[in-house]
DNA sequence: CGCGATTTGTGCACGTCTTCACAAGCGCCT
DNA sequence: AGGCGCTTGTGAAGACGTGCACAAATCGCG
């Protein structure tokens, strides 16, 4: 393999890291072994193989092995990973060395929420703006910060380079705050609201619909309740249909 | 094609509706594309094109179209979909015609908000307890609902089935009202907690994880940054600015 | 010093998902 | 009645993701 550096402690800003282009199924279960990690770290484990860490990060082993050889060869045959070093490049591939400032647009219910969410804040980002709408909702004091008007959003992103949008307000207002965040320089959006936002090339938009999650649940909830109601293993060939015997034992977490 | 029925007047149970095995991630669309025939139908329009609501829907037309031909052939060439019949479809298909009832496990910050969200209530589900380990949140109504302990769950379940089961508790206690739920039969689960449930076969669990979204988001960010600071072609590496042009043109919502 | 136990990294085959491109079908207009 | 334009439904090809199985590499021990 090409050398690999700790890029950690990289003092040049701009420095040419060899960011390698890693396929998104592989971005999306990198913040899952990295929790995974902090746990193995907080109980003293220094080292871990694919094995344990899959396990606790609940998919398969070759898969993550095939996952973290994307980012290197940080493992050692026979060992296992050292927990520190993997945690600190998982950090540095996510870009959470430095904690990206967060806007949050939409303070009602689920942005109050997320206003006082420890995850947020605890891994690796800070929310320095709550922004709203309603002036009735501007002044308010939540988790430390102070409500402001979604107006002032230019002033927020002038004094504190914003990194990153959360939109959770109404679907209503959803394109328009997007537009907003787009003009002052956001170029990442997570929304909220149950709409599709449409943003020029270049800013990357993630949808959480907790809505959706639950219609998904409740298709195999259905199609469980329809298999169940069939005879279980008859000979007769007639009311038989999936022909198949384990359905779709989807016991596995998470999609997107 | 096969004759398709309306199975929305279905008198019969348990009868056999041929459902029609949706590969998954055509499951994880429907519920978007009946988010726009609802906004569709609320806006006056009797049919549809599959460009006009993929369009709406923020996906492929292609897609769209092999999307749906995977439950029967509900469009008329050269017309194109009848948005009340497609509702009607993807909700039948989705089990949406029985109002599933969901118990939300953990009042606290998260919990609170989506004891009062209406995606919920407004999309084919109905709220019908709230628990909470904690003895101090317990009698606290929201939205109509009083707060009671966990270990009521059993009381719960018995009075009404219950589908599924939210999990908005620490990580630490998540696994343990995971067990709970199962133990009542619930086989649905949607975890909130930011750790890998083990559940039986059987028991389908969706994760939601806010931190992953962001830190999902944080690396587009570290990588569009590292790529705007690299040089175009073949100049000096240093000071070269913005050659770079379209990147990663990821604009592409959700993964789930 | 050499050997065996262990674990990583990966080539390969397989299944799933996406996208293009086009024939088949439908309604409308003349 | 016939033809024309529009839209669906789908075959085929390619991209992508997954998992097995094994060679290469490392450590510890005799």
């Amino acid at each position: 393999m090409s050398q690999h550096r700790h890029p950690g402690a990289s003092g040049r800003a701009g420095a040419v890291p060899t960011l390698p282009d890693l396929p998104e199924a592989t971005v999306a279960r990198l913040p899952e072994y990295l929790r995974a990690l902090h746990n193995l770290a907080d109980a003293g484990h220094e080292t871990v193989s694919s094995e344990g860490l899959s396990a606790a990060a609940g998919v398969n082993s070759a898969k993550l092995r095939k996952d973290l050889s994307h980012l290197g060869s940080y493992g050692t045959r026979g060992v296992g990973y050292d927990v520190a070093l993997l945690i600190e490049q998982i950090e540095y591939v996510l870009g959470l060395t430095q904690r990206r400032a967060v806007a949050l647009v939409g303070v009602g219910n689920l942005g109050h929420a997320l206003a006082g969410y420890d995850g947020f804040a605890g891994r690796g980002f800070r929310i320095v703006a709550l922004l709203d709408a309603d002036p009735s909702r501007v002044g308010e004091e939540i988790n430390g910060l102070i409500v402001r008007h979604v107006d002032e959003l230019p002033a927020v992103a002038a004094a504190e380079s914003v990194a990153i949008g959360v939109i959770a307000t109404p679907a209503a207002a959803a394109q328009s705050v997007a537009d907003q965040l787009v003009a002052v320089g956001v170029t990442s959006i997570l929304n909220f609201a149950p709409c599709v936002l449409s943003v020029p090339e270049g800013v990357d938009v993630r949808k959480v619909d907790l809505a959706i999650e639950l219609q998904i649940l409740s298709f195999h909830e259905h199609r469980k309740a329809s298999l169940t109601a069939l005879p279980a293993t008859g000979g007769s060939a007639l009311t038989a249909l999936p022909g198949g015997l384990a359905t779709t034992d989807t016991q596995e977490a998470i999609g997107t």
